[in-house]
DNA sequence: TGTTAGCACTCGACTCAGACGAGTGCTAAC
DNA sequence: GTTAGCACTCGTCTGAGTCGAGTGCTAACA
């Protein structure tokens, strides 16, 4: 026996991207006939079937039975991602469209994160999932306390890039008079710093300032302390779940439950998100490169947005591995850029 | 052939219980040898199977082929759920657990709903559906507004039961300074009112007494007024609609994805939760009862919570027919009433 | 008169064999 | 190197046959 040597070359590569682009639309194996009368090729089925038995020995396709036609491997998706596919841009109208909803009213970092995981989720037909900025690198210009009853006192950090965080802080003493003395110097003292930044010397030093107020200040400290370190903790937004009901893939419900489960488990996803590199730009993981049993059939296409130049939180699409990356990458790429000018603070 | 007047008795109610629990536990249709096995009525299944036929000559059992047991129709569902069924108390240490939670830190009025939502899908394993309190009937104790960047300002207005609300304002004009002293004054003017309340008139005497900041206010009254019209908007807020999944009457993927479809209809969602009269307490409606194709199989069950005695919002469980009722009734009952004292700044 | 055992009957669910056809690999001719 | 032709594979579809859960009816019984 031989040991023939098969090489790729430009014919076999047009096959293997006609037969990924009509498996990505019709989620059926691929035969060697569809292919001849489908896409213009100028060879005939027979050709295409020689072909197609190298790119199976190569490793790029899969025959689900052997009367059946070819479907990609995962390394045929790779290829086909890094190589073959073509980035369809959006459409004008649809960035504008995005751009209006993200840039409208509403600047609560919740409210921003939210309306873009739906947009994502909208545009692309996938699961889309968007963790939260780190706030705690956001400058900030702006402080205030408000007496909400008794024993809450609602407290507004307000960040240059014009994105705010409310959070409820349970401090007792103190009326709305005092309050504002104290937010003053707070305002003061802290302008122009990230919430990182915030060392013992600082609060060292709006404590003297404000020592007329002590057993309120005193009492205050250990609380903004620790509300101020949960602000750490990442949080995600997971949008569009139920489009999977739609595909093939996940007909058998037993499987969509798995999907929506792992959906839900914020744990696992921040370990998903964060697992991809992306040293620069859009990373896509196919099937078995997630490593979960869950996620055999999926792609996962993630990137990160930037807070003044630093990466502050992830964007991602889950979808069939059969999806259509062109466009969910574009889709991506906008979106990211946007929330990067949004919460950097430019064009509000 | 005689025309044969069937009335119902206390054995056919027991019997008619007994199909219904055992529908709701298999959702498969039952037969008079089960019944008679696992039941202990005292009568062989022969004499059970006569009391079916009866049933179902009252409307109360269909049987969906003839070679098949028998299932309960709508009417049967009703009877069930007016006469037969037993309501379940939570346990109490399940009670604390929800008390626990919806008691917690957070107090603005997205939050507490959105946490009262997910333990509500979380205790019934349904659909739960819960509409924001209208914060405009809410008695106003405090207000403020921070400036976030040039063009916006976040207002805060905090209602007397601790609930509070934050919007964003397109202002350009006004340091922080002045809209502190605006507050300060909007504040005086409203405190102790509702939203709805507030009138021309109480504008009027805003304005005169902020105559010497006349041009921001003229330029915020109508930016204002708009904002708390919009105030006025039901949002609902939907939790656990993939849990359906579990359920052989959605193995159909399709119907689920009209399931969800309807969960994602904010509109539709308003006009069923209204549909509702709910003139006291606890409202089920069954299967056709509902009006809408996508529900046939399901049931809704609708409840009020109040805000200082004033109907606010409706909190919704959507489930299969065959669904637990004792145990969502319970469920509702009791976050109603927390989401009640919550809003109402009882025990806060 | 109500209850029950017995039995014929119905009909959906499951099983299995056979036909069909999409697709392949191989061979031989071009 | 390409292609037509053909035998072969194997999943899917179809229809007949079997099984069994469940019924309604009848007749006997307390």
């Amino acid at each position: 026996m031989d040991v023939v040597q098969v090489d790729i070359n430009e014919r076999k590569l047009k096959i293997l991207k006609a037969i990924i682009d009509d498996f990505i639309d019709t989620a059926q194996p691929v035969g060697s006939r569809t292919i001849a009368k489908k896409y213009p090729l100028g060879v005939s089925s027979a050709t295409i079937r020689n072909e197609m038995a190298d790119l199976e020995d190569l490793g790029f396709l899969v025959q689900p039975h052997i009367s059946a036609g070819r479907i990609p491997s995962d390394a045929g998706y790779r290829l086909y991602v890094d190589e073959l596919m073509l980035q369809s841009a959006l459409g004008r109208d649809q960035m504008q469209m995005i751009r209006n909803l993200l840039l409208s009213n509403m600047i609560e970092l919740e409210d921003v994160v939210n309306q873009a995981v739906t947009i994502l989720s909208k545009v692309t037909g996938m699961t889309a999932v968007i963790s939260l900025p780190q706030f705690n690198r956001s400058r900030l210009t702006n402080i205030k306390m408000v007496r909400i009853n008794d024993s809450k006192v609602l407290m507004i950090l307000v960040a240059d890039s014009g994105v705010f965080k409310t959070m409820t802080l349970g401090i007792r003493g103190g009326d709305q008079y005092i309050l504002d003395r104290i937010t003053d110097v707070l305002t003061e003292k802290l302008q122009g710093m990230s919430i990182s930044e915030i060392n013992m010397r600082t609060i060292g030093s709006i404590k003297q300032k404000l020592k007329e107020y002590a057993t309120v200040v005193d009492y205050l400290v250990p609380i903004l302390r620790n509300t101020l370190r949960e602000i750490d903790e990442v949080e995600v937004y997971v949008e569009g779940a139920h489009n999977v009901l739609n595909l093939p893939e996940f007909q058998d419900s037993v499987r969509a439950q798995q999907f929506f489960d792992l959906m839900e488990d914020a744990q696992k996803l921040v370990g998903l998100l964060s697992s991809s590199q992306t040293a620069e730009g859009i990373s896509v993981r196919i099937g078995g490169e997630l490593g979960m049993e869950e996620l055999v059939d999926c792609s996962m296409i993630t990137t990160s947005y930037k807070v003044n130049g630093q990466e502050a939180g992830k964007i991602a699409v889950f979808g069939p591995k059969r999806m259509d990356y062109g466009r969910a990458v574009s889709a991506l790429d906008y979106i990211r850029d946007t929330l990067s000018e949004i919460f950097s603070g430019i064009n509000l």
